[in-house]
DNA sequence: GACCAGGCACATC
DNA sequence: GATGTGCATGGT
């Protein structure tokens, strides 16, 4: 895929702050509208752990608006500043040093972040080696028979956990490039019914 | 107008 | 433990 794609330059983020912001404004909603949320906080001022703490709610409701469920989102954000000023002095490098299991626990416990988000941050705020699993790389890997449509988070997460060396570059890279092939199969199968792409298992699993 | 997008919490069975 | 539903915007 590397060899295909090229780099993928993920994430698409400057600071721990706007990674950890961007995972959150990114579930279940297209990157597009995250970057204008993004783009709004900037704007004013507010692309910061310190940013986000000082803004009420409701500030910071309207500026994420555009990233959608903006309501849930914006308690989501609260949930997570909140825990790293009182339980860690406002320090990020903090909140993702120790063994990494207890790290997982630790953002899994807070409100709004499961598994796929406290990956997403572990890695790619915290450069630390843990595998995000995503739709699309789900998707992708069924289609090349090497899941059935059930396989559960932490079975694929597990997957690349054990049979790759946790070399989070690499593993930032991998998931960057399944994303990017997850997006052109599904393109792909939309617009071409003579496809191979079309002989393989349908989403979700006939 | 329907469907989807780099999920998650919560209710219910 | 498995399944269903609400959240809400903007692009296709």
């Amino acid at each position: 895929m590397f060899a295909a794609y090229g780099p993928q330059h993920w994430w698409p983020g400057e600071t721990e702050a706007e990674i950890v912001i961007g995972a959150v404004l990114t579930q279940n909603t297209a990157w597009g509208n995250v970057e204008r949320a993004i783009a709004r906080l900037k704007q004013a001022g507010c692309l910061s752990f310190e940013g986000v703490h000082a803004l009420a709610r409701a500030e910071l409701e309207e500026l994420i608006r555009p990233a959608g469920t903006f309501r849930v989102k914006a308690k989501r954000l609260a949930a997570f500043v909140d825990r790293l000023v009182l339980d860690h002095a406002g320090s990020i490098h903090d909140m993702l040093a120790g063994d990494l299991k207890s790290v997982r626990c630790r953002l899994t416990a807070i409100h709004g972040i499961g598994p796929e988000t406290a990956d997403a941050i572990i890695l790619y705020a915290g450069r630390r080696p843990t595998f995000v699993v995503d739709a699309y790389t789900k998707r992708v890997l069924r289609r090349h028979f090497l899941i059935d449509g059930n396989a559960s988070y932490e079975t694929v997460r597990g997957m690349f956990r054990n049979e790759l060396v946790p070399d989070p570059p690499m593993f930032n890279e991998y998931r960057a490039l399944l994303v990017k092939l997850g997006k052109l199969h599904c393109r792909a199968r939309a617009r071409c019914d003579g496809c191979p792409l079309a002989s393989l298992p349908h989403d979700p699993e006939p």
